[in-house]
DNA sequence: ATATAGGGTTCGGATTCCGAACGTAGCCTC
DNA sequence: GAGGCTACGTTCGGAATCCGAACCCTATAT
């Protein structure tokens, strides 16, 4: 198999493995939640090069995840990328992703912290059994065959 | 700035996604989470060709991710790779993963269910504040500078 | 009309990926 | 004790992808 045919994989994880899984997708999806939406912002703050950031802009909306849509500066129209619903519902695996990486990865403490613009506490990831309450770990759980399984 | 510095950023999603930022190790994952230990296993349910499956759990091994380890089988010595504790800890990663998968790119439903081994129930990621226990969307936290910004 | 800025595209060279072929270390069988 | 098989890789050349630099196009702004 080509790493090409993952997305035709039926499988939830490989499907926005596919998307997600470069090296620059996630660091651009970053950037784009912590209010970057012109081309240029994104160029200069990555050091991309500029085909790459075109054509990973482009599949990321061409995948729902991003909108280009024009915008009136104050002197002139303007092109942006901003997340769609779809986009904002990644926030959780950027979470996840820095979770960890604060945990593993971070040997001088976390580079940033995320605060609760409500209450100024720490959100956190919690996977919690919806039936029970109980909070779940991954040996706590098992996969059975889905509903898009047999379809098949 | 190459795609390969960006593991040198400080940032703890930019460093995560430099190791599991690419088109296999995602899947590579999953699998181990699924059972799988062997090269072999990994090799023949993915179909990754055999040079890139050695360097990919080379360096999650190296990273710490995954262990390689001798062990018995009925006949003879094996080797196989299996998730650390560091490993394990990423099992809200996939599963954020996934749960965006299912959303957004399941046609035919979910191909896979998840099952809590203690009750029978659902697990699902829930994005809490630490403090007030509110359920917290990306538009409702924001990003600061925390300690390991400041030791820069 | 000329300059500047944003947002790309094009183009070679460098890197990475890939599948197929080969290497090797145990065991098992004859 | 000579093969054979199995598990686990490594090596190799060609194909795909990445990269930076240079160029292109459309709007203002002067």
């Amino acid at each position: 198999m080509r790493a090409a045919d993952i997305a035709e994989e039926r499988c939830s994880i490989a499907r926005p493995a596919a998307l997600l899984g470069d090296r620059w997708t996630l660091v651009i999806l970053r950037q784009a939640f912590s209010g970057i939406k012109r081309f240029e912002d994104f160029q200069s703050s990555l050091g991309i090069s500029r085909s790459l950031l075109s054509e990973r802009l482009g599949k990321l909306v061409e995948a729902g995840v991003l909108r280009r849509e024009p915008y009136k500066d104050a002197v002139r129209t303007r092109d942006r990328y901003r997340l769609t619903e779809m986009g904002l519902d990644l926030y959780p695996v950027l979470m996840a992703l820095r979770e960890w990486g604060d945990r593993y990865m971070a040997e001088e403490g976390p580079p940033l912290r995320i605060r609760h613009k409500g209450c100024g506490g720490e959100p956190t990831l919690e996977l919690r059994c919806s039936k029970c309450g109980d909070q779940v770990g991954a040996r706590d759980s098992e996969a059975l065959p889905g509903p898009g399984l047999k379809a098949a």
